[in-house]
DNA sequence: TTGTAGGCGTTATCAA
DNA sequence: TTGATAACGCCTACAA
């Protein structure tokens, strides 16, 4: 068979450029080509250019399916996030990705809309993949999920909170701190009958625990709160809704996130409140449009680079086991509250 | 050895639970195991609740890496977006995800950050992994890349766009198209002094057409168009500078996206420039704050979802090759403009 | 219906 | 430095 025939082969399918025939091709041995291929400097200098020569000319694509099997683990680190249309792990994906790619790491994505036990199926076929490790959103988990991760040798990793038991490593920040650092901004600024505005909360544990932590500061310091839940997404349209539900003498919101906080405002320009005098609106996250918005947008800074930088050193300095990494956020005030 | 034993070897990552070891603890062959995984209906109902038994028992959790070598082919699909911070491409992501993990796909993501070097490093990784398919974003690629994919047995599909010349598969709309939509939009409502607010259009080619789409459009019929555009990704901030750029006299502004939309009004906003008396504005993508936003904004929506479900039938069925399958866009007028 | 044998394309271990 | 050889864990004939 010439060389043209198999490449029409391998064009249907019917076959693959493999090592061995870039080995045959260049006149050495697989190993050798296998060894050029991870360490181009063991190879002696007479035969490398004869396989770089060799491996350009046939178009061999390595398979990392074939490497994993023999290395016994693959190069995938598997990512599950509740929501890739949600900014915060949108960002945090595509940050993460960055940090690993750079050390030769490809990232498998999941998302599980939410759903614990949609998170169970995708944690074992993330398994099924000998990733290098597991990254997880949160530390709310199915029991099978967690027996799953404890039996298994796959670093795994926690992120955005920071649970009490982790399963492995975990890296993030206490929400309820968040939730009690906006209470008392606005304490501090007076504002004595108040309403957290949460979307979502049943499934949204992370803003659920903010939300509690601001009622508690709250009420702590003798203030009159409200708690307000939809069972909607976060969007804009959620955020006007639940605008409708508050009483009319509720003088500061706090929002589940930026985007619902983002409805009030338009909400509020509707029926001419004007803000922050007559309602004082803040978000959480620091979206893009939070600081340029108008009035601009009181809120707080999660710190999502920070998260990914962490826990993608978590993966690849395997000795830092079984740790819990806390990271930053700080309160942005602005002019909306 | 006892199984205990065995438990803790494998929680340290020295061994791996395997079929055979499930085949052992319930007294048949790997074979029937293997059957049971992929037919659990094939296998006799003596021995398929012995071996469920011992799967359970066990904590076995199949190889795929090693079924993609036996198999010859993974099951994987690899999906390269050029940002995941963009809420289209976040969203086609995610839905794409949905369509392919309900049929057992799953989802490897990379992207190029608007880098088609970048793009051609992902798609020889993603080439590895033998996947099932590689979903790419757009037209414009390396002769590298091109190359590549042209040589391979694997299915491509370019989404987003509709090339001159596709790879193989594509599924997407004209963006020149939407761009004289909007200004035949622009010339019925009387607008005759506009312009284009463009960020990042060198690298954002789809935005590019659209603009370039727009531009013909308006000056085909007399009206006098200037084109603006920023090197910074789009966002509000780049939004709010550009309207700076523009002539006093403009009378409508059609964005790169909502997102530049959503910073030009509200930077008219700050300026007390009334919408759309004063200028008109309309984006595009109709994203979740578009209805809500004070004024509402006129806006194109694409259907991402209508995209990736198309991509993921492409995939899935295989007999249609090499077709271009165009999706819908429609112009969606709201007050502002 | 169940079991046996061979092979998928690499990597790792040794010996030469 | 290089090359032969044995895994890696599973799937797909084929045979029983």
């Amino acid at each position: 068979m010439t060389e043209v025939e198999k490449a029409q082969r391998v064009r249907r399918g019917m076959e693959r450029v493999t090592m061995m025939d870039v080995a045959r091709h260049s006149g050495v041995s697989a190993s050798s080509v296998s060894l050029f291929l991870r360490k181009p400097e063991a190879v002696s200098a007479k035969i490398a250019p004869r396989i770089a020569a060799a491996i350009e000319k046939l178009g061999y694509v390595p398979n990392y399916v074939a490497g994993g099997l023999a290395a016994a683990g693959s190069r995938v680190v598997s990512v599950i996030v509740p929501s890739l249309r949600n900014a915060f792990f949108s960002e945090t994906v595509s940050a993460l990705e960055k940090n690993l790619s750079r050390n030769g790491l490809q990232t498998l994505v999941g998302h599980t809309e939410y759903s614990l036990e949609q998170e169970e199926r995708l944690v074992r076929a993330a398994l099924s993949w000998a990733p290098a490790a597991i990254v997880l959103t949160g530390n709310d988990h199915t029991d099978g999920t967690r027996n799953l991760l404890l039996k298994t040798a796959t670093p795994v990793v926690e992120m955005w909170e920071l649970p009490d038991a982790p399963i492995d490593c975990a890296v993030g920040f206490p929400h309820e701190e968040v939730g009690r650092a906006m209470a008392r901004h606005f304490i501090a600024r007076g504002y004595e009958n108040v309403a957290f505005l949460g979307a979502r909360l049943d499934e949204d544990t992370r803003a659920a625990s903010r939300a509690r932590g601001f009622m508690e500061e709250m009420r702590e310091a003798g203030c009159k709160a409200q708690l307000i839940s939809d069972p909607a997404p976060a969007s804009t349209a959620t955020g006007a809704r639940m605008l409708d539900a508050i009483g009319n003498d509720v003088r500061a919101v706090a929002c589940s996130n930026d985007i619902v906080a983002l409805g009030v405002l338009f909400e509020a320009q509707k029926r001419d409140l004007t803000i922050p005098d007559r309602l004082a609106v803040a978000g959480f996250g620091d979206l893009d449009f939070a600081a340029n918005c108008v009035p601009p947008l009181t809120t707080i800074r999660p710190q999502a680079e920070q998260i990914a930088e962490t826990v993608a050193n978590c993966i690849l300095n395997r000795e830092s086991e079984q740790r819990s990494y806390r990271t930053d956020f700080a309160l942005i005030p602005r002019r909306s509250a």
